[in-house]
DNA sequence: CGCAAATGTTTGATATAATAAACGGCAGGC
DNA sequence: GCCTGCCGTTTATTATATCAAACATTTGCG
């Protein structure tokens, strides 16, 4: 369920993954390789800063440190049978990644069925998300701005605004979308 | 350039984007108002623990926190011609988005011209890539595997396998992806 | 005005994070 | 055996994060 583990546990695994020892990442972000081996046994709560000056020994940032994952014996290729699909009110998504809960993008196929939208209330959520039209017209509305995009354009946004999808022609619309982090 | 501020700088406004108080956030994530106050004007380093508790009473994780953005006032819609083409050993991609410095997304539209490929040196960096062939065939290798996809067949992997991609038939190959974070 | 209830900030006591140095274990060489 | 060099952990001291409480403003209301 809780699939962010503590700094400690994660720290380690990073360090571990880039090859590392405690003491050669000491050197290398001028951290003693105490506080190192305190923090990644738990003993430990790190100051942001701390744990900051730590990861400049990889380097990595603080945001890239907390979408770290760890498990990487996962399933890789997908084809059209492996992804989950979604359907609401005429909009069909097809999820590639499988259950996706620690993944960092929701990578999706779209297909609007003319008419169709996806609802009238705007979404808000937190990341950001963007795609490209593959066949039809989509019309895209965000905070103020509606447009309506034909195969080969595209958008990106924060998810933060206020958002709508709809599809207002007579044929199909198509789009290939990515959006992080998972918010379904 | 620095698109990270400090914690401190960061909190307040996000704090300020949920609407709360210093004191009102304190009541909801059990932390003293003094120690956000001092958080927030940068006289105090929180220990890790700590902001991850101030951030419950929002609530949001740390790596929501630390991919957190400012600027909302961007481009939002892309036409072919907004794209920014970049081009490697007959590799043409195409990116949405504009200068993505601070985006957490990389997203491209790739066409490999007929024995075309990556480069035989195995790419390998962080976050996570996915995508989706549309025409043509892809032959895609991650870690110890390796498999030819066809159109609507699809990838998600985590970047830091190494992996590498080329295009073996003798027609072009068309492929929509996603890659989190930016690391071109 | 005067008082009440908000707000963000500063203070002094105390808990704890960070350091340098010592510790114990495990390899490879001579 | 006895080094030399690496590893991760523990210890005692120093630096600092956290708290409760006092402080200083501002807002609004009778």
């Amino acid at each position: 369920m809780e699939h962010e583990p503590d700094v400690g546990n994660l720290l380690r695994v990073v360090r571990e993954d880039y090859g590392l020892s405690q003491r050669g990442l000491s050197r290398r972000c001028s951290v003693s390789n105490a506080t190192i081996s305190q923090i990644e046994s738990g003993q430990l709560n790190p100051t942001v800063s701390m744990l900051k000056r730590v990861l400049t020994g990889f380097p990595m940032s603080l945001s890239e440190f907390f979408t770290y994952e760890l498990g990487n014996d996962e399933q890789v290729f997908f084809t059209a049978r492996d992804m989950i699909t979604l359907s609401r009110d005429g909009v069909n998504y097809r999820q590639i990644g499988g259950r996706l809960l620690g993944r960092s993008i929701q990578f999706l196929v779209e297909e609007y069925a003319p008419k169709s939208n996806t609802g009238r209330v705007a979404l808000r959520h937190d990341g950001e998300e963007c795609g490209i039209v593959l066949e039809g017209k989509l019309t895209v509305t965000v905070d103020e701005q509606t447009r309506v995009l034909s195969a080969g354009e595209a958008y990106y946004f924060k998810s933060s605004l206020p958002h709508s999808f709809k599809n207002d022609g007579e044929d199909l619309c198509k789009v290939v979308s990515a959006c992080t982090p998972p918010s379904f």
